[in-house]
DNA sequence: TGTTATTGGTGCGATGTCGTACTATACAGT
DNA sequence: ACTGTATAGTACGACATCGCACCAATAACA
């Protein structure tokens, strides 16, 4: 592949990474104080895919580093939002529970956020993201896989 | 708009944030030890944009604090890669201007990625890539836009 | 069964990023 | 010209994230 290939995937990075910092700006603007991106995220992670999942399925799920996961379930412990439980299965590790406060901050973060996608929604229509989202997460996929098979 | 068309937005979200971190540890592990892609954002982007910049228009143009910048090039000036002169035009300014060790950092930088690239081809190709750019870069133009309207 | 390698979680130090405060310069309105 | 406001860059402190080292528990295997 010659170097005129390229450019796309760099382009594809750059974009990615500006998303990522405007929708993360975006959002925690909208957050309680001192709750973060990652933390909405966890108790997302929660009610949609699975509650009591252990810390370690956690930062798999948003590819942070162990240690990073333990420091974000701290904060969210620390809040009352989530509990942590002995694992029943594996005497290393734990669960993590969200608590009636962790859904009612869900609850919250949504309705704060309401507005935002409102007039997001009329400039980009939520029909079009859905239309990107295969491919990305295809790609995602992909550089997922190549990752563990380079580790 | 109801709260059942909100996922796809989450969705773009957390497939952006994931490929992020991906991406990021991807190439980081590929670049020479203390250099980040920040550090190589910022000379790819004096080679293809502009040499010349001044820290705030790249500030800007990779979304980050401008203190952030200010780090950032105190790091590619420590290794020679960029030169900071002052801006001619106007005193409170400063320009960025990339030497002949920046250049040579991205000539290597790039030689390093290649067979990464190469490999991720193979599974993704960089047409794909391309047909993903232009929705990408509009919804970033969008959210950008929105942002600083509601500044 | 005993030994070794692997995995889940935490403590700790290093560092990248950010917000605030501050200085110097530029610009706008009078 | 003068005065108030906005902007470019930096210093500093706060903190999120990471890698490494470590322990406990599990898994693999002889």
């Amino acid at each position: 592949m010659a170097n005129d290939n390229l450019g796309p995937y760099f382009a594809l990075i750059y974009e990615v990474g500006i998303i990522n910092q405007i929708g993360t700006a975006f959002l925690e603007a909208r957050l309680p104080g001192d709750l973060l991106v990652s933390h909405f995220g966890v108790v997302s992670h929660l009610i949609r895919v699975c509650d009591g999942a252990t810390p370690m399925e956690l930062a798999r799920a948003f590819q942070v580093a162990k240690t990073t996961m333990t420091h974000t379930l701290a904060g969210l412990e620390k809040h009352g939002f989530v509990e942590m439980r002995p694992n029943p299965g594996d005497k290393r590790s734990k669960q993590v529970w969200l608590t009636p406060a962790g859904q009612q901050f869900r609850d919250d973060a949504l309705t704060q956020l309401a507005p935002l996608f409102e007039a997001l929604g009329e400039r980009f229509s939520s029909e079009r993201v859905a239309a990107m989202l295969p491919d990305l997460a295809e790609f995602r996929s992909v550089i997922d896989r190549l990752r563990d098979e380079m580790k």
